[in-house]
RNA sequence: GGAGGCGUGGCCGAGUGGACAAUGGCAGCAGACUGUAAAUCUGCCGGGCUAAGCCCUACCGAGGUUCGAAUCCUCGCGCCUCCA
């Protein structure tokens, strides 16, 4: 077996696990930064490994139609081509399929996508994302799935889940690669069918379980309640990983019905848009009242940004529209929640999980984010222009 | 001295008799973002109200023509270009 997988410590259903792959191992809880073409955007992988990463997302569908799978494979590889020595994940191109969803075609055996980028086809089939992602030499693929748009009749959702689970079969057998081979459990917003979902998928022996198809406009109680059916229903013995999410109430949420691997683009593009997260809440560096205000970002981060340059520099940075608030922002969003896994980590260790919620500032799982006029109005806040988390 | 051109909301800049509180862009104020077609997108942006409607004040200034003027005329003021 390519991936060994084991818990060391629990607390409730949370889990403190070791994901041991070809290069290298994953603590979990662990979070992955979302690198699509390769890196994560703005930042190089030298400066991804400092921020705390041990594990890194790239996607196929983007990868095979630029640059090309035969030349990353010519290049020596995914890990040499991009620059990270550490474990690799490469998502199927299954989220393309919602993301995209006017580009492409869905039949029984696979996909065929019309290029974002040229209009060219390029068709997507079980064996063929395998085999590519094996060429690519990651360290965890995922096989081809169909994320489905929310909402879906139940009709819909049951014949999109028996033709993905016809394919996690199909990749199953077609996995040659030199790492492990993760299914995606879909079943949308219906709870019977995510059960099932995640029995059916738990019985073809994956090196791992993916909960897909959230995050794509649903409600968040229906987010929530996705973790809540399929969690506990995926192989313990295995990593359970939910694509996608999100922001660390989501995340808090989902390791305690023992989720174990997170990605999410959501640091990195809420960076490049000027909202950081901290500590003491969120806040939208581009806002007004940071353009004198002298203190770091976060006094308790290590990040390059925080451990010495102010909000206004960063304020200033963000407004003038330069490339270096985006660099730095997403530097240290990233630190945020690589900082959050670790705590989270610890926390299960000692037993101490429900302390978290203060130390970053998470307000509550389970709930849309209040529709509150005057955010930042939290009293334990001790600065009103420092915004809870939602 | 002569000839011509131009002055529009914080800035740039459309509009050249009614559909104009006045297109755009920038700046400004706020918001969104969840396995990335996103360094993107959205809303507000003269003032006031018993607000999807109404009322004021507005296109350098002052007069005028007209049912009606940012748009036409006269006179100022300011700026620009060319020729001497």
């Amino acid at each position: 077996m390519a991936l060994r997988f084991e818990v060391l410590a629990a607390c409730g259903a949370a889990r403190r696990g070791r994901l041991t792959t070809p290069h290298g191992t994953v603590d979990t809880p662990a979070f992955l930064p979302v690198g699509t073409a390769g890196a994560v955007k703005g930042v190089p992988p030298q400066e991804l490994a400092a921020s705390g990463a041990s594990i890194l997302l790239a996607n196929l569908y983007h990868l095979a139609l630029r640059p090309g799978i035969d030349v990353i494979e010519r290049l020596g590889g995914l890990h040499r081509f991009v620059g990270w020595p550490g474990p690799l994940l490469t998502d199927s191109g299954g989220f393309q399929v919602w993301s995209l969803g006017h580009l492409r075609r869905v039949d029984e055996d696979g996909v065929t996508f019309r290029s974002h980028l040229d209009g060219s086809p390029l068709r997507f089939t079980p064996e063929g994302v395998a085999d590519w992602q094996a060429r690519l030499g990651v360290d965890v693929a995922m096989a081809l799935d169909e994320c489905l748009p929310w909402p879906v009749t139940r009709e819909a959702a049951e014949a999109s889940w028996r033709r993905t689970l016809g394919w996690a079969r199909r990749s199953r057998e077609a996995w040659r690669g030199p790492g492990g081979l993760f299914g995606i459990a879909q079943g949308s917003a219906f709870r019977d069918l995510r059960e099932r979902a995640a029995a059916d998928l738990g019985r073809l022996d994956f090196d791992g379980y993916a909960i897909g198809g959230v995050s794509v406009g649903e409600p968040a109680a229906e987010r929530l309640a996705a973790v809540e059916w399929t969690a506990p229903a995926l192989p313990a013995s295995r990593p359970r990983y939910l694509m996608g999410v999100g922001y660390p109430a989501d995340i808090l949420h989902a390791v305690r019905h023992g989720v174990d691997l997170f990605d999410c683009v959501l640091p990195a593009r809420n960076a490049r848009h000027g909202l950081l997260f901290t500590r003491h809440g969120v806040l939208r560096i581009k806002n007004a009242a940071f353009r004198e205000d002298p203190r770091p970002v976060d006094a308790a981060c290590a990040c390059p940004c925080c451990s010495r340059l102010s909000r206004a520099f960063l304020h200033h940075l963000a407004r003038a529209g330069e490339l270096t608030a985006s660099v730095l922002a997403t530097l240290h969003n990233l630190r945020f929640y690589l900082d959050f896994m670790a705590a989270l980590r610890q926390a299960i260790e000692l037993g101490t999980l429900t302390e978290l919620t203060a130390m970053f500032a998470i307000r509550s799982t389970g709930e849309d984010p209040p529709d509150d006029p005057h955010p930042g109005s939290d009293p334990e806040s001790s600065d009103p222009r420092e915004k809870r988390s939602p």
